[in-house]
DNA sequence: GGCCATGTTGACGGTATCGTCATGGGCCGG
DNA sequence: CCGGCCCATGACGATACCGTCAACATGGCC
């Protein structure tokens, strides 16, 4: 049926591990799982089912939209939903630094673009 | 474990069948489902499992985590706008950068919370 | 070489969801 | 009263995931 679905579940699930810097069993002592099952996931053996789904996307804080390969309504990655994630909880006067901050990076970007 | 977490997910569904003024069997057919299916996830008895999540998310045209009972209140201002509209365009080590800043400053607010 | 962390794979019984179908109750319009 | 929706509920076998464990391949690193 939908094998590519659980394809794509099982990219997005390493990709967001590794953004985090977690091993296999680093995430699966943290969401409460098997080591092995965790291999699982990412080898596209198994799809987690509702529990284990909430679990995975609270453990890495992710979207499970994002996880599951649903189109979002910003740009995605695991470092953007972290970045959406977090600055929801900032004070304002943080999120000013940080949106001057990422106004900064994304000139310096484009600086950088223009001549190599 | 998770009843309730099941619970959550029954009224959401619910509550966004009836938003778009569909009856179950409506639902089902929309989504490929039987008609019972709709039923037995409002009334708590199953709890959908991947696939069907998406296909109920798809239908609908809701979040899963919304679906989910995840808090995912999209905040939004002038200040949450700028930050993502240039985290856009920043190269991936400097949004790696931003993302574990949000990180540390939301954890800073929310020990700040705490004992003020 | 040996050691350890990491990831993969395959098995097992237990359990939940799967799709399908049948039944029954409530409510409304004809 | 009765046919038509709507929904709830319960069964059935089939399938899939669950947690657990064991075995094995890697790839550093001493």
């Amino acid at each position: 049926m939908s094998r590519d679905a659980s394809q794509i579940f099982a990219k997005r699930l390493k990709e967001a591990r590794e953004a985090k810097g977690l091993s296999q069993a680093k995430l699966a002592e943290l969401a409460g799982f098997q080591p092995s099952a965790i291999s699982h996931f990412e080898t596209g053996g198994r799809s987690p089912s509702f529990d284990n789904l909430k679990r995975l996307a609270d453990a890495l804080e992710v979207s499970t939209d994002w996880l599951l390969g649903r189109e979002v309504t910003h740009s995605s990655g695991p470092l953007f939903e972290s970045l959406f994630r977090h600055a929801e909880n900032v004070s304002e006067e943080d999120l000013g630094m940080l949106a001057r901050m990422a106004e900064r990076l994304a000139a310096k970007e484009k600086d950088k673009r223009k001549k190599p």
